[in-house]
DNA sequence: CGCCGAGTTGAACTGAATCAAGAAACGTGG
DNA sequence: CCACGTTTCTTGATTCAGTTCAACTCGGCG
């Protein structure tokens, strides 16, 4: 939990007091590997700071390779179907972990409280909306402005340590081409 | 400017006092159709919501037809090159009117001042980037999961009068194929 | 009336999807 | 620590959607 709040810290000034009332409402959770814990048409009740994992976002499909993994979450990140908690409707798509994951949460109606109890929770939320906003925007122009391999090669200076930390082909739907495709681009340019 | 109260107030309650606050950093803008009033590289100084007109926002290319249009606002909704502004950084894209425009602009530095001095401020900025998290998410998602054909079909459910407002050459960008295949997709639906 | 931008249509080309098979890496239990 | 099965990654052949280039139509508007 400290972690979450030297990154709070770091993003405005908060006060102990502040900080006592915000984290008497987070709940710790904890899953295993590989564990789905949210689903697609579930409603998203929580934003979630990671302490220690990592999840994958995606849109479930009949057969496994099809799926669409459009994000990645890991250690000292905020995780959400952050749509679907705004919202409060039911998401398009599932949270699952890639490793053992420990979560700290916060639910929608708690955090609502906090935005109306304090100037420094309206601030936070801004952030992390105004945060999300800025990542969804560039990716925006890059899937329309730019060919696979150059997303590839943006993803390669963004995210180096991605490569590391998820299989290939989960990448490949993150830039928007199949396994084979990624795989090409990849012999290709090296 | 009374849109825009009323705008305004339909998210949340804003008293009077914090009103005319708010409303004395307003600047008018008045632009001639056709004019690019932001340009790539600029940074992003406004917030501005649209009194009359209509905005185009596009990623320019040496040559016209490659432009990439992204975005449209109109009449009653804000416009701004917001990942620039947020960050007060260079814009990767123009902002252009389609037609005669007058805008109510705050800018950044007075907008800091409102967040700062007005809970109200806080939970509007707040909402602004909410809203438009939502809608670069959609769109993410579905460029990411759906065909042309599909995008098309969305767009034409999503806003079904955006297409007696601009031409089909710039609705075939924003789905993100050229005007040909657009005109295709068309054919073969009808 | 003639011009110009927007839209349509056709033909050739291209990048990526798909289908299929094999190689490499990974992890789990003996 | 090795053997085995499973998952991930690569490679090849074929197909397909969409781009590109080019020509033509249509509907204003000077």
């Amino acid at each position: 939990m400290n972690e979450l709040k030297k990154y709070i810290e770091s993003l405005l000034d908060i006060t102990e007091q502040e900080w006592q009332y915000f984290s008497s409402l987070l709940m710790k959770r904890v899953f295993p590997k590989k564990m789905t814990f949210l689903k697609e048409g579930q409603v998203e009740s929580y934003i979630s700071f990671i302490e220690k994992g990592k999840v994958r976002l995606f849109i479930p499909k009949e057969e496994e390779e099809k799926e669409i993994t459009f994000g990645f979450c890991f250690q000292g990140e905020f995780v959400s179907a952050y749509d679907s908690f705004l919202r409060q409707s039911p998401s398009r798509y599932n949270l699952e972990t890639l490793a053992d994951t420990t979560l700290w949460s916060i639910s929608y109606n708690d955090l609502q409280e906090v935005y109306k109890n304090t100037a420094v929770g309206s601030t936070m939320g801004r952030f992390i909306a105004e945060k999300l906003f800025l990542l969804k925007s560039k990716r925006e122009q890059s899937l329309l402005n730019d060919s696979s391999e150059q997303r590839y090669l943006n993803v390669f200076k963004d995210r180096p340590n991605l490569f590391e930390q998820v299989p290939l082909k989960y990448i490949a739907s993150y830039i928007g081409v199949t396994p084979q495709a990624l795989s090409r681009i990849r012999k290709r340019i090296s």
